[in-house]
This record gives structure tokens, C-alpha cells and sequence, in this order.
DNA sequence: GCATTCCATCGACAACCGTCGATCTCTCAA
DNA sequence: TTGAGAGATCGACGGTTGTCGATGGAATGC
């Protein structure tokens, strides 16, 4: 029994109360949505757990996945600044973006 | 340099060596899809920092959104396991799911 | 019974997303 | 200089998503 609180009253809504959360949630959501693809959250795991940049050719031979289809996918995971690329060659190598904000740190330690 | 390892070769691939990680994968994809979203993000933010059920009608209030779209995205909470409701007379409330495994719990934890 | 209130569901719409084949650019080797 | 391989980009396609208004169902109060 709740009998300590205040009863909620048909037809009188309580005020408000939820504070809006700003432009952290937003940064939140794009390197959520990031995420949330099957591919993508395997390459970044691939990346966290390998000590040196990873072909994206590898990624390409690894995945039942075309070619630009891989390429779009870490394009999204540049684009939201989880990984960084350095081109040698005619390979591309991608790594995980050695400056990641902590609190995107912690959630890949939690995730991969 | 990297001469201590060796070096790709043109039109050679090297194999796969990238373990396909299988349906946990899968799961962490779906919890991230339900949170991947800046209204439910925030919804989930309230629901965790709040001591007892919230009352639907004050996300309504609270969010600039129809109250259908409102009870969309608990739903889509709901779906993923996230949150749990009950009901009380004409009112619905609705509380994080206390049985949250470990490692979704984890994620709260540096999401909210 | 009847009206009211809260909430979920339905149907529809535009926008976005994952995927592919085709193409373009760049680099290297012959 | 020419050819071939790696990877990014383009255009297109179906499927999913966020949003709304309208409707339906359950509980409450008159």
C-alpha cells in the first residue's frame, strides 16, 4: 500500500516532474545507434580486442556481406567517431578511435 | 614498421581470423535498438533514477509527443525486457525491470 | 445506464536503414 | 602506360521506424 504518497486523482495530472535531458542524450543516441546493427557491433569488437588497426578486407572475407555494404557499415562507425582509418596503400585499416570520450569507453567495455 | 609481422600481400587475402560472435550478439543488438532512440532514452533515464513506478500519463505530459507515440515507445521498452507495467485502475505504471541481467544492468549504469 | 478518463491498438504516411550491383578513384606492378 | 586490385560512392530496392489521428476497451464516477 502507497498510503504515505499522494493518491493520483482522475482527471488531474501531477506536474510535470520529468526533467528534460538535453544534448548529452542526443550524443548518447547517435553512438547508440551506431551500434545497434549486428555487423557493426561484431567489427567494433573485433577492433577493441585486436591490439593493431584491422584490415577492412578482413572484415570484408569474414562477413557473409558485398563489399560496399562493409564499407557503408564502418562508414557508420566513423561517422559517429567509434573507429579512425589509416590508408597504406591501396589497404585501408581501421582501429578503434584511440580518444574515445570515457563514457563511450565504458559502454564498449560493457557491450564487447 | 611493422616487419616484425607479416605483410599483406596483393591479392592474397589473408583468412578470415574473424570469429563470428552468434546470438549474443543478437541480444545486446535488440536492447540497443530499444534504447537507440532519444524519447525512450530519456524514459529509461527516468524510470532508473525513480524510487517507485512512474505513471504513464506523466511521460505524456512531459514529452512533447502524442500519447500514442508515448505508449509506442514504452511498448517498445516493454518488448525488450527493459521495463515492466502494472496496472492500477485506469492508470498504468511503469518501473525498470528488476530482473536485468548483469550486463544490461551494467549498461544503464553508464548510459543513465 | 451513461459519460468520462486513461491507455493500447490500428492504419497510414514519410523518413530512414540495410543491402546490393554498378561505377569511380586511387595505388601499385609490370 | 596500361592493367588489376582495394575500397569508397552512387542509385535503387524493400523493410523498418517514428509519428500522428482515429478507434476500441477497461475502469471510474455521476
Amino acid at each position: 500500500m502507497e498510503t504515505a504518497l499522494p493518491e493520483r486523482v482522475k482527471g488531474v495530472r501531477s506536474p510535470p516532474s520529468i526533467p528534460r535531458a538535453l544534448t548529452k542524450v542526443e550524443a548518447s543516441v547517435d553512438v547508440l545507434k551506431a551500434l545497434a546493427d549486428p555487423t557493426r557491433l561484431q567489427m567494433i569488437g573485433v577492433l577493441k580486442r585486436s591490439a593493431r588497426p584491422v584490415c577492412i578486407c578482413d572484415f570484408t572475407a569474414a562477413f557473409d556481406l558485398s563489399q560496399p555494404t562493409i564499407s557503408h557499415h564502418m562508414g557508420r562507425l566513423r561517422e559517429a567517431g567509434l573507429v579512425e582509418v589509416t590508408k597504406d596503400g591501396i589497404w585501408a585499416y581501421y582501429r578503434l578511435n584511440p580518444h574515445l570520450e570515457s563514457k563511450t569507453r565504458a559502454l564498449l567495455d560493457v557491450l564487447v
